[in-house]
DNA sequence: AAGTCTATCAACCGCTATTAC
DNA sequence: AGTAATAGCGGTTGATAGACT
């Protein structure tokens, strides 16, 4: 035998809570405490369930509540935390003081991912859209092509912003001089990492699905293994070149505000052998302090070999940092209002797709 | 001014893990 | 140990306000 039922349902109070009912809740808390929810609404005179007062509670009553709209900090803080925990929106507020999940994933939705949707970027990937990417086929069998390789290019020129290897692959594929012994291995695996896309998005946990990091195209595509939890990133093909290692933070290269030697020439040859490419920290606002993957942040495999990855790492990073975040921001202060900062970030962002292909029709 | 569309967000729903009995 | 309630979480809905035609 169970416990007794939380409450009698019928008869009890749905919708919009009025200022009373606020009030009896907040004067039964204040005086009691919530210990008990399911107690909660008889004694405190609310014909509510005690789920409902929770939620109203912890998401509205709460006098930690931070109300107001999001600063720059939280937002990539969030946007940080999304790529690397998915849409764990509870462990997300719990890295935003005065934050509710419910906000934060409210915000998400209205807000960040249409964002990001705008910039080219998967929200659930946190890569570039490969949707709007996989245009070659459109683009060979047209006049198009060679405005489309000029256009590509161009893609190219934001390669800080997107995977590298993602757009070159891309680029290579509408190459009508490649090989097609090349064209076979670059579109297995490309379409091998479509499909370890799909195949982690499909389990509902946000699983990165990283690309390699390296000038080197792949030559020999692995046996990707599949991705089954958090602290088991989708593995993906990798280069000859570009093992699985474990990168030692210690050895990353010093000067991080120049990642092309260390970004385009594979991988520095003094790492050990657990490093894992989970995900390039994307420098979506474009600031300069945050151009290059962070040594701190989420690219990198703690030192220790037993953890195949450090939540402390990540969440110690500058931007997501236990600092205030109403503090003063050092990325775009200058843009005070929503459209500014989306016009920012489409100045930096400028993809240019030829008119004729209707981009809106994959946004 | 009226009707329609769109964005926002508080609140609910359904599920799972945990806990009390 | 088994059962059922609770707490908490993520997804979804629907009321509302504001923008647009």
């Amino acid at each position: 035998m169970g416990r007794a039922p939380c409450c009698d349902k019928n008869g009890l109070k749905k919708g919009p809570w009025t200022p009373e009912e606020d009030q009896k809740l907040i004067d039964y808390i204040q005086k009691h405490g919530c210990g008990n929810w399911r107690t909660l609404p008889k004694y405190a005179g609310l014909q509510r369930c005690g789920k409902s007062c929770r939620l109203r509670w912890t998401n509205y009553l709460r006098p930690d509540i931070k109300r107001g709209g999001f600063s720059f900090e939280e937002e990539e803080t969030i946007i940080q935390l999304h790529s690397i925990l998915g849409n764990k929106w509870s462990a997300i507020a719990a890295r935003l003081p005065g934050r509710t999940d419910n906000e934060i994933k409210n915000y998400w939705n209205t807000h960040i991912r249409k964002k990001l949707l705008r910039m080219g970027i998967d929200p659930v990937t946190h890569s570039p859209r490969l949707d709007l990417l996989d245009l070659s086929s459109i683009l060979s069998s047209s006049d198009l092509y060679n405005q489309s390789q000029m256009n590509m290019s161009r893609l190219l020129g934001v390669q800080s912003f997107f995977n590298p290897e993602l757009l070159r692959l891309a680029t290579s594929l509408m190459s009508p001089q490649r090989e097609n012994q090349n064209q076979n291995q670059n579109q297995n695996f490309l379409l091998q990492n479509v499909e370890e896309n799909r195949l982690c998005s499909s389990q509902g946990q946000n699983r990165y699905q990283p690309l390699v990091q390296s000038n080197h195209l792949p030559t020999q595509v692995q046996e990707i293994p599949s991705c089954n939890s958090l602290n088991t990133p989708c593995s993906i093909p990798f280069s000859n070149e570009a093992q699985v290692m474990n990168l030692n933070v210690d050895q990353c290269p010093s000067n991080l505000t120049d990642l092309s030697d260390w970004q385009g020439n594979a991988i520095p040859s003094n790492l050990t052998e657990d490093y894992v490419p989970l995900m390039p920290n994307y420098n979506y606002y474009g600031s300069d302090q945050t151009l290059a993957p962070s040594a701190e942040t989420s690219i990198f495999h703690s030192n220790n070999s037993n953890q195949s990855f450090s939540f402390a790492s990540v969440i110690s990073t500058r931007s997501s940092s236990p600092t205030p975040l109403n503090s003063s921001s050092t990325y775009i202060n200058s843009c005070s209002t929503e459209d500014e900062r989306e016009s920012y970030c489409s100045n930096i962002l400028k993809l240019e797709i030829p008119d004729i292909l209707e981009a809106n029709e994959f946004m």
